[in-house]
RNA sequence: GUGCCCGUAGCUCAGGAGGAUAGAGCACAAGAUUCCUAAUCUUGAGGUCAUGGGUUCAAAUCCCUUCGGGCACGCCA
């Protein structure tokens, strides 16, 4: 029994006398009280009614119920009109051991119900960049999902179909000539960097001499994307993701006209013309195509196929979403990034109609702005300028290291860790993506050592010096506890809660900043034992230690289980 | 012009299914360690929550106006 318990047991008893428990809302620990509701300002619009007959009614209630009643110990009503509800020792205790036998993993109900989270999906046209950063933010929230008993799949969808593809090839094979010293192709787009002349190097290394007379694109095309492709899953192994599944846009091109067909029966689907046609491209008749029919759905009418009758990159995705749901899926989720923007609407649109009774949701992350010298970076993959995802990261680990090396007191046994793929994830994980994050490249030693990165992971090295000395055993007696560990224990015990909020609203950085909490209150406590020697963790009493240390162990091992949920490692040492 | 996101302390950002005196980190000022890791703690200063209206017992939070910034507005992907 924790608090997430204790509000769903209150609600149940509290809506009976409501006739809309849509407003019934509960507050966690704050400094009036363990849990707090505005159940009496919903009663008082229903009808006049006496404070105490209301508190009595509320108290009758809770007397009712075992649970409650041993877990509550004050009922109070202020004159401002909230509902204040003081825990008891034997709730605090209970919920206590129960964390000490779950090992600081908050535990739920097995759902078992299919979640498909898809992230990253960069054209495989070049390395990860820094504009695909926030993407961790995706894997961090299937991990989530997965602790609060879903069955996710983390879902990497590859654009190996369209014309990009071919400005790939096109770029490869030029190259391709030119080392050896051929005319190089007039290629009015292409993409540049060394990992263009990389792949043109090795497929000339193995002397592919015939690609110069007949067709080189399949090849090229082929060969370059999967060289692309490792490239990608380096970059992103390198900041800890790892996709479940890997899907190729060529190979479910199959599934476009099932899906088609579901949306036609639901009458979505016609032929007609858009009216929108620029004259420069090529593109003067106006032929009629192939419509979704958006226009029924509160967005616009969007094409499906081209005028030479191929489909177009939104059918070929609402075919790609049709064997999601094929394969079981019963809720969606997608992060995009901000230029994806405009087109969430069409691809919800299309994909829930597809199928009754599934759940989509489509994220966006906001572009995290990279500041260097005072200004504004951009970066053109095309142009080959990105700084890379890779160069990112790496750049925070070295300001790390040399930290480290120039600091004599600093132990570098912790250069064990991957500390610039940590500090990278918890720097993203740490901002709602909604937010227009900026970094500032000239402070990434800043960012790197005066960031909460560290305040968190010191807390976490903290604990781990104080547990590796006591054996724990299976109870801890909440006598034991000063004042200030109980109010963290009571923090402590909003933990599910604080997961469950993440599920509810897809938004991960909530769990950092629950760890941050944590972390604040341990520190405090650790200071009041410097002042008051019998507020320390380790004192004279061997039980009162074992208790202290045992419940030090609790929190140690939640900030570790926080952490590893965000893919980021929890250190024992600094 | 239209759509989405944002505007909170000097800076970077939390808080946002409405709720009690608006928070953190950095930067700034002053303190704390003979003893469990001072990468810590305590205290101080710093705010018209962009603006103007509306809904409500209650608005940083919801709705509308205006202003400012970001991202998009193809039969490309």
């Amino acid at each position: 029994m924790d608090f997430l318990d204790l509000e769903n047991k209150l609600k149940k008893v509290l809506s009976v006398t409501l006739t809309d428990s849509a407003g019934l809302m509960f507050f966690g620990t704050n400094k009036y009280a363990d849990l707090s509701t505005n159940f009496l300002f919903l009663i008082r619009k229903l009808r006049t009614v006496k404070d105490d007959e209301v508190l009595d009614g509320i108290r009758a209630s809770v007397e009712q119920d075992d649970e409650l009643k041993e877990s509550i110990s004050s009922i109070t009503i202020l004159k401002n009109g909230f509902v204040n509800f003081s825990v008891s020792n034997k709730f605090l205790e209970n919920g206590m051991n129960g964390l000490l036998k779950s090992g600081g993993k908050p535990i739920f109900d097995n759902k078992s119900e299919k979640v498909n989270v898809e992230f990253v999906s960069a054209n495989p046209t070049g390395p990860l960049h820094y504009g695909n950063a926030r993407s961790v933010y995706g894997d961090a929230l299937a991990n989530v999902l997965k602790l609060a008993g879903y069955d996710v799949t983390k879902e990497y969808y590859v654009n190996d179909a369209g014309n990009q593809i071919n400005v790939l090839a096109d770029s490869v094979f030029s190259k391709y000539l030119e080392l050896q010293n051929l005319k190089p192709l007039e290629l009015t787009e292409s993409y540049q960097g060394e990992y263009i002349t990389d792949i043109a190097q090795e497929i000339l290394n193995k002397d592919f001499d015939k690609w110069n007379s007949i067709d080189y694109r399949d090849y090229f095309k082929k060969f370059s994307v999967e060289c692309v492709i490792k490239l990608i899953k380096e970059d992103l192994a390198f900041i800890g993701i790892k996709h479940d599944v890997w899907v190729f846009e060529t190979s479910i091109v199959e599934f476009v006209p099932h899906a088609l067909r579901v949306l036609e029966n639901k009458h979505l689907i016609a032929k007609g013309k858009l009216g929108k046609i620029q004259s420069d491209k090529g593109l003067e008749s106006n032929e009629d195509l192939l419509l979704f029919l958006g226009s029924k759905l509160g967005d616009e009418d969007r094409a499906l196929t081209k005028p030479d009758g191929s489909y177009t990159y939104f059918a070929n995705d609402i075919g790609y979403f049709y064997n999601k749901l094929d394969r079981g899926f019963k809720w969606l989720i997608v992060i995009l990034g901000a230029d994806h923007d405009g087109y969430i609407k069409r691809l919800y649109n299309a994909v829930t109609q597809l199928k009754d009774d599934i759940r989509m949701d489509i994220k966006t992350c906001q572009v995290v702005l990279f500041q260097k010298n005072g200004e504004n970076i951009r970066f053109s993959k095309r142009l080959g300028n990105a700084l890379s995802l890779r160069e990112a990261v790496e750049s925070i680990g070295f300001s790390v290291s040399d930290f480290i090396d120039s600091n004599s007191s600093v132990n570098t046994d912790s250069t064990d860790y991957n500390t610039g793929k940590d500090i990278f994830r918890f720097m993203m994980l740490n901002k709602s993506l909604d937010t227009h994050y900026t970094v500032n490249a000239d402070k990434l030693t800043e960012f790197s050592m005066e960031n909460p990165f560290y305040y968190l992971q010191y807390a976490h090295a903290r604990i781990s010096s104080l547990v590796n000395s006591t054996d724990i055993s299976q109870q801890i007696n909440l006598d034991s506890l000063t004042d200030s560990m109980i109010e963290l224990l009571k923090l402590l015990l909003n933990w599910r809660k604080c997961i469950e909020s993440v599920v509810r609203t897809l938004e991960v950085h909530k769990v950092i900043h629950f760890l941050l909490d944590v972390a604040e209150q341990f520190h405090a406590i650790w200071n009041e034992g410097k002042i008051d020697k019998s507020k320390k963790w380790i004192v004279d009493n061997l039980q009162t230690t074992h208790d202290r240390v045992a419940f030090a162990s609790i929190v140690g091992k939640m900030i570790k289980e926080g952490l590893n949920v965000l893919g980021i490692d929890a250190y024992d040492r600094l």
